[in-house]
RNA sequence: GGUCGCUUAGCUCAGCUGGGAGAGCAUCUGCCUUACAAGCAGAGGGUCAUAGGUUCGAGCCCUAUAGCGACCACCA
């Protein structure tokens, strides 16, 4: 029963962090129990690239969610956290290609389809381990046996049975439309991979010859003249009085010399520029939608490279930046030139690489959208899925309200290969899991399969049921699904959350999660993102390696509240790391004091003194409280609270006052009575804090109780009705008060707290309790003699007072004390009282209160009118 | 152009359904008191962005305004 303490004298997080995460993981505590008689629990989390490492960011979304994971799992619900990555098509691919590129000299399609993906596996298998070791380090208690990729070939079965699915119902096609094209990536991007970005430009104002006549023209604003070459109309407002007679007329296009109609379209703004607008359906978004509108001819004049093709010798070959230089240039010469304004807007740029994205008419495949939107809106909307914080369902609703459809096929070869297959000699489409033998339509074998590979958040989109085993019904999927909450970032609300809630109520007909968390950013200590490209990053590993893991965690989560983003300082690992010193520091004390403590001998309520039954009562407050904020998922207010009783009541009173009987060896059954509690409150502190900081919870709470079981299995705190005990707590909260009192007083007057002073307590109420703590008075009041006493006889004239409620208290240090000081000191006291007594007076006297406020309000302000009105009595005596 | 958020102590941020303004860091004073100087005991510091409104009562609810930020849209 012994407790034998072998806590080093310092805390240092590095000697027993990862011994601990093994010891967990060997004992298979993260797998959950399967034990069906209990609800479960199951958060899936968001994949990281699978080549990836980890940043402030995983840091944030993993330790929101393995605390939620450790607080249920210490619950009793049977929990599953499923962890895995995501093959991340482009970024992956973009690393490979540059890889081959320096190691053999070769180019992706020099190397050949086949090829390259051996090497892209190769690659997966080199960094592929990484970020799991990573989580590891942060403690993350996910069932690694569980553990996904995007590319498993169950996850693959799961988007091939998805694709078909939808294709099946038409909600896949293949179809010519505008799409974006990043040149670099060479590949379709969606609609939301493009970000805009302000450039400096220019728009150059151009002047179009009418048709038959000799000096009248239109002139028409671009900012891209590079592309006139492909105009094939010119348009202007219906209502454009302006350019009423001209609709209908032609006007000729300079250097290409062609002759293009002048339509009336309404997408024309009149107040832009000049209110002409040339069209280019082949380059530009809103010219395609107006040439589709008024049958246009669709002309490219570059290809998907970027490079300009034959429409214009002279141009052939140039990039677009060359080519309008070049052009500009010519219609300067040709006189069609009119003017050049700097001009700055908004272009289209590719999230990966950067480069500006060209709109291109291509065939490609997409998900429509319409259907699938409607009931992932109602889903949101009649709080089935709910947003934490709920803001945010405004952001989803309006993206999904406004949705387009969505283009899903990359021209990448790292990813799940479309699985659609051509018939070469028919020209037939069979949409099937595997290769058909032959042609359905005409038995030709000479198929051939899409060439093209899926978005990767098709993917992602059916993580939270595909990783259960969907489309087998499985007992996982059984069991888990549908999930219950989902942990990420806002910045991929459209990317991936929205995804998966379309995808999961078409696939599996429930939705995929009940709760999404939403949380924002972790920016530097200046507020800027963290970014490669600044250098600004910080590693989490840096900080786990010098303040440990607990640390880091701490600091992520204290104060944090869902949704706002998170400035990383380097003060909060300060204060995180004192934290769990302090508390290792606690806990050696406690140890130290429990090497004989026996903890079979049961400890009744009768026997705990009042200051037992005030830090269990206050424990008891915190356990509903901490309960409440994790089921709301106030993480950074229950880590607060937490870290405020640690600190604050265990260790700066209980303690102190504790050390009285623990010192004295004489009276056993009430130094038992104190170790028992100790022993207590720091066991249930400890698992109260565990789901935050488990390691140093671990390392401590398995000294504490010789190792019998692990604290990440224990039972979370329970609020216990028969541990309130309201008048223990108002009597010591009391004596703190008398104490704090007694301590300002001294302070103020420059006391050393080495000259003990007498204390005498005048008061007609409160003696037994004064006496029966007036050891812990003394020892916390810096005072050697308690005297109580009725009246103020033999009390110095000159006797320093402190008045709580209705006990005065006065200590004899006239000979230290500055008179004139003390003087001071008692009249800001009284005004002090004065103005409560006015501000409680008025409150009173307001008819509006009276009759208004609730009764409980009014009881409270008129006892504290009492009270201080008790207070100024004793003052004037 | 639209939507959303932020504005609280010198700095970074909490503040749940409206009921006397909080933390950490920083500053100042005094302490090596046998768990902890990564600590202990104190102190100072705020018209809660501004202006109205609702209310007996507003940091919190409503309306405007300003500054900052994010996202969506894209007028060439």
């Amino acid at each position: 029963m012994q407790k034998e303490h072998k806590l080093a004298e310092r805390y240092n997080p590095r000697d027993f962090e990862d011994e601990l995460y093994k010891n967990w993981e060997e004992k298979k505590y993260f797998k959950p129990s399967m034990d069906t008689s209990k609800e479960s629990y199951c958060i899936v989390m968001p994949p990281p690239n699978v080549t990836g490492k980890l940043h402030m960011g995983h840091a944030l979304d993993d330790t929101m969610q393995d605390i939620l994971i450790r607080y249920k799992r210490m619950c009793g619900y049977n929990t599953l956290w499923v962890p895995g990555t995501d093959h991340s098509a482009i970024a992956t691919e973009v690393k490979v290609v540059e890889k081959i590129k320096k190691e053999e000299g070769l180019t992706k399609e020099e190397l050949g389809r086949e090829k390259f993906l051996e090497r892209a596996w190769e690659w997966t298998r080199e960094y592929g381990g990484t970020i799991g070791k990573q989580q590891r380090k942060l403690g993350c208690s996910c069932d690694w046996d569980r553990k996904r990729f995007t590319l498993d070939a169950g996850l693959s079965n799961a988007v091939l049975e998805q694709f078909i699915k939808l294709y099946n119902k038409g909600l896949i096609y293949k179809g010519k439309r505008m799409i974006n094209w990043c040149p670099e990536c060479h590949s379709t991007i969606s609609d939301i991979e493009v970000e805009y970005e302000e450039e400096t430009s220019h728009l150059w104002h151009l002047r179009y010859k009418i048709a038959g006549t000799e000096d009248k023209y239109v002139i028409v604003a671009t900012t891209r003249p590079e592309t006139m070459l492909g105009d094939t109309a010119v348009a202007v407002h219906p209502d454009d009085e302006r350019y009423k007679d001209l609709v209908g007329k032609k006007c000729i296009l300079p250097i290409m010399n062609k002759e293009i109609p002048i339509i009336a379209d309404e997408f024309v703004e009149k107040e832009f520029g000049t209110g002409c607008v040339k069209v280019t359906p082949a380059h530009d978004m809103n010219d395609y939608q107006a040439g589709l509108r008024n049958n246009l001819e669709i002309v490219e004049v570059f290809n998907e490279s970027g490079i300009m093709n034959d429409l214009v010798p002279e141009y052939k070959g140039m990039t677009t930046n060359q080519a309008r230089e070049a052009i500009v240039q010519k219609l300067q010469e040709i006189g069609a030139l009119v003017k050049t304004e700097n001009y700055t807007h908004n272009v289209g740029k590719c999230y990966r690489c950067h480069n500006t994205i060209e709109p291109r008419i291509s065939e490609q495949w997409f998900v429509k959208m319409a259907e699938l939107a409607k009931p992932a809106i109602e889903a949101v909307k009649n709080d089935s899925i709910k947003f934490i914080p709920k803001r945010y369902e405004k952001t989803y609703f309006n993206w999904m309200e406004n949705i387009q459809d969505w283009c899903i096929s990359r021209q990448l070869w790292w990813g799940h290969r479309i699985p659609a297959y051509y018939c070469k000699d028919c020209g037939n489409t069979i949409v099937s899991k595997h290769e058909p033998e032959k042609c359905d339509k005409c038995n030709s074998t000479n198929l051939v399969q899409d060439e093209y590979t899926l978005d990767t958040w098709f993917s992602s989109a059916l993580w939270p049921y595909s990783t259960l085993g969907w489309p087998e019904n499985t007992e996982d999927y059984k069991t888990f699904y549908p999930t219950n909450t989902l942990v990420t970032g806002y910045d991929i609300i459209f990317f991936w959350v929205a995804r998966m809630i379309f995808s999961a109520l078409e696939s599996t007909n429930q939705k995929p999660f009940s709760h999404i968390l939403i949380h924002g950013i972790v920016r530097d200590s200046q507020g800027r993102k963290m970014s490669k490209s600044l250098g600004n990053g910080i590693d989490p590993l840096d900080i786990i390696e010098k303040y440990g893991t607990d640390a880091l965690r701490f600091s992520l989560i204290l104060g944090i509240s869902p949704g706002n983003d998170i400035r990383f300082m380097p003060e909060k690992l300060e204060q995180a790391s004192n934290f769990a010193n302090k508390l290792w520091n606690a806990a050696r004390f406690v140890l130290m004091n429990l090497e004989d403590y026996d903890d079979t001998v049961k400890i009744s309520n009768e026997q705990l003194k009042e200051e037992d039954k005030w830090i269990i009562s206050k424990l008891n407050t915190l356990i509903k409280e901490v309960r409440n904020n994790l089921d709301n998922y106030d993480l950074g207010v229950a880590t607060q609270k937490i870290y405020d009783f640690i600190w604050n009541e265990f260790c700066d009173w209980y303690i102190e006052i504790a050390k009285i009987r623990l010192y004295n060896k004489e009276n056993k059954e009430s130094r038992l009575v104190a170790q028992y509690t100790l022993n207590k409150v720091l066991g249930e502190s400890l698992k109260l804090l565990h789901p935050i900081m488990p390691f140093v919870t671990e390392k401590i709470y398995m000294q504490l109780y010789n190792n019998d079981e692990s604290i990440m299995i224990s039972e979370y705190p329970k609020y216990n009705e028969a541990e309130n005990f309201e008048e223990a707590e108002k009597n010591i909260e009391r004596l703190k008060e008398i104490i704090v009192g007694i301590r300002n007083a001294r302070a103020s007057l420059n006391v050393q707290n080495s000259k003990k002073a007498e204390l005498i307590f005048v008061t007609t109420k409160h003696k037994q309790l004064i006496q029966d703590s007036s050891d812990f008075i003394k020892k916390l009041g810096y005072s050697e003699n308690i005297i109580i006493q009725d009246n103020k006889n033999n009390i110095s004239e000159n006797a320093v007072s402190v008045i709580v409620d209705e006990i005065e208290l006065y200590m004899p240090l006239e000979e230290l004390v500055d008179l004139e000081k003390e003087k001071q000191r008692k009249l800001e006291e009284k005004n002090r009282i004065l103005s409560e007594i006015e501000r409680a007076t008025k409150m009173l006297s307001n008819p509006g209160f009276i009759n208004k406020a609730p009764e409980a309000k009014i009881n409270e302000e008129k006892e504290k009118l009492e009270k201080y009105k008790e207070m100024l009595k004793k003052f004037e005596e």
